[in-house]
DNA sequence: GTTATATATAACTCTACGGTTGTAGAACCA
DNA sequence: TGGTTCTACAACCGTAGAGTTATATATAAC
């Protein structure tokens, strides 16, 4: 049913969202594990934790391997990348402003000209 | 009420995961706004707008300003770093596990020694 | 076959979330 | 003063989320 990107970045933000989820990822990162031994750290029953295995499933933050019964998740870093990518964007460009901000203040302050907003509400 | 890092993170990705929040966060890259400016391009009502920034506000991410009867909204960088670290901390683990992974594969093949995980399951 | 282990699914509860409308309050304008 | 503009708040509704227990499925072991 093709998502857009947006819904992805939904889903990805939405997973990462919630503490227990967290952890999961923080534990897959240094290794595969089965569904058993990443419930194990957790006071929730196991079908809780399918339940966010699956939310992170759904947020290609996972991927679902095979050894025998098991079926051992690993990460999918290519959507940490992705939601990585979005903060870094908008925090670039802001800080960006930021400097020029600063540099605009510097210059009304040298001029000693105050401003007033004209009720149009132009934006710059 | 004192949060912790962890509720912190739950609040900021919780807040990223709507697609109009992330739009306002996008609109306030290019500089301040007022409640009226954010709400124009979004076919929904003014509280529905001040709800969203006000989950923004409490994960940190916007911060209110004052000029006349408007409360100009403006980014906080800062808290988009803190998310951006988090990702970036478990994807770089990754990306060194993957790798360190491969080296390891080309190892056991080598080898040819196939692995039976016994029963206790001892992770790396 | 039976039994045990590992995981998934179903049905349910409770709460939080995203939207609505209506209204209140604060700052400005005439 | 009275009216307008901008924002916030309250009450409500529908749906989705996070947990539960009980059960079903799949693979393995005996």
């Amino acid at each position: 049913m093709q998502r857009t990107r947006s819904q992805q970045l939904d889903a990805i933000f939405a997973a990462l969202a919630d503490p227990t989820r967290r952890a999961i990822v923080a534990r897959l990162a240094s290794g595969e594990a089965s569904v058993m031994e990443l419930a194990k750290p957790f006071a929730m029953s196991q079908p809780a934790i399918s339940k966010h295995l699956k939310v992170l499933e759904r947020a290609g933050l996972i991927s679902r391997g095979q050894d025998r019964q098991r079926r051992p998740r690993r990460l999918e870093a290519k959507r940490l990348a992705e939601a990585t990518r979005w903060l870094e964007r908008y925090r670039r460009i802001w800080e960006a402003n930021f400097q020029r901000l600063d540099a605009l203040l510097e210059e009304l302050k040298a001029q000693e000209r105050p401003v007033r907003r004209a009720k149009g509400g132009e934006r710059s």
